[in-house]
DNA sequence: TCTTATCCTGAATGGTTGTTCAGGATTACC
DNA sequence: GGTAATCCTGAACAACCATTCAGGATAAGA
């Protein structure tokens, strides 16, 4: 016979992984009210006990989850930003990224509910807090290099970037929400337009009809 | 003897009423996910049973706080905007509306709550679609007035539209998190300063440092 | 193969909370 | 002042779920 390698089961630390995804992939469709224990051990096939066993509580699995999705976000920069290109380039990726459509859209909304609960809760709040200032240390990276070479003229930079993230944070919500004054295939357009205004370019230096310029993401923004 | 107006009774409407301000003050404190029958009638100083009677169910109440919220909203847009006033003015009034700080700042937080909660349902969705309709419809109405007076300038009405409602969005989300990047006291300034880009005219025109020019209001936006 | 630590599960357990209910108080109307 | 409708309440009731627990399977090591 084989070394019964039995169906489900593979290694522990496997097992953990797969409810840990499970807890984020039920957290995106229920969210933070929604989720139960019995949904991410289904979503896992294994037993409620056994997201017990591995996070001793639902809160605990829900955190760590958030943290898997944190990790994943900044992945995604790293690899979508290409450290050598121009400004206007990396702008545009910038812009793209967190824009991005697809499977983003899930997470935009995973986003919402954070912001939520970062109402009330303060691991939810620091979390964003970190997301938060590390995208717009992105975004200010990216304009300061513009103004360095003379390509973007910006008064104030500090606002610019707290306009163009707060700007991108309210178009995702009207899109999540399905809005149809704010069509998805819209929004990068929107925001690119904005940001040329903000660093005194022509739109058409950012807003192209080119199609995605990066590959297929599994999270942005 | 005087008439006996009882302690807390008075008449039944005005009891239901109570209970429906309770409501809302649950809904702010605590978000959908926290409202407990208990709360409600806690704050409303009756008992559980009651509200349950009056409202059936707690997803009753809690939806006709909403909307009971939604009227206040209409009941401060007409009052706040003056019907004769320059589009600049109207603009700037419209700004600070939307951005008004202090019992405010608890509406932002709710709306937040309702967006999520239009994730998965269709109340909260219809409610905030009508909302955001008629924001945008004041700010468009607004814009045209500027752009055939001539104040203004805007290739894109719709486009402006849309990017300043979603801007205002997105600012009142990080003064609700209290973001220290995005202090509450700048996010009229920081809002206004880009509707005056996209209409072309000097933001000198738009913000001044003069202070609240409406009266003290109970809710915005 | 025996032992032990880890992994895993089904079946309780217990707490929280929305909702029901039977009847008491109050009011309106005759 | 009597009666019926309405209003209101405390005390169950029942559903839902996170968490516990006792013990079975599994793997590792000696």
């Amino acid at each position: 016979m084989a070394p019964t390698t039995s169906l489900a089961a593979k290694d522990p630390e496997e097992r953990r992984r797969r409810i840990l995804a499970a807890a984020v992939e039920v957290l995106k469709e229920k969210g933070f009210a929604g989720a139960r224990i019995a949904d991410i051990a289904a979503m896992a096939g294994t037993s409620p006990a056994l997201v017990v066993y591995h996070f001793t509580t639902l809160d605990g699995a829900l955190a760590e989850a958030l943290g898997s999705v944190e990790d994943d976000f900044y992945v995604d920069w790293e690899r979508a930003l290409p450290p050598r290109a121009s400004a206007v380039e990396r702008l545009r990726v910038l812009g793209e990224l967190g824009c991005d459509t697809g499977p983003a859209v899930g997470n935009w909304a995973l986003w919402m509910e954070v912001w939520v609960r970062a109402l009330r809760d303060g691991q939810a709040r620091a979390l964003r807090r970190a997301l938060d200032a590390r995208w717009r240390a992105l975004l200010r990276e990216v304009i300061d290099a513009g103004i360095a070479d003379g390509t973007f003229t910006c008064a104030d930079p500090q606002a610019t970037v707290v306009r163009l993230a707060a700007l991108m944070d309210g178009l995702a919500v009207q899109v999540s929400l399905r809005d149809p004054d704010v069509p998805e295939d819209q929004m990068t357009r929107l925001w690119l337009e904005s940001a040329a205004v903000e660093l005194g370019i022509a739109s058409r230096q950012l807003v192209t009809s080119r199609r995605r310029t990066t590959r297929r993401r599994t999270s942005a923004r």
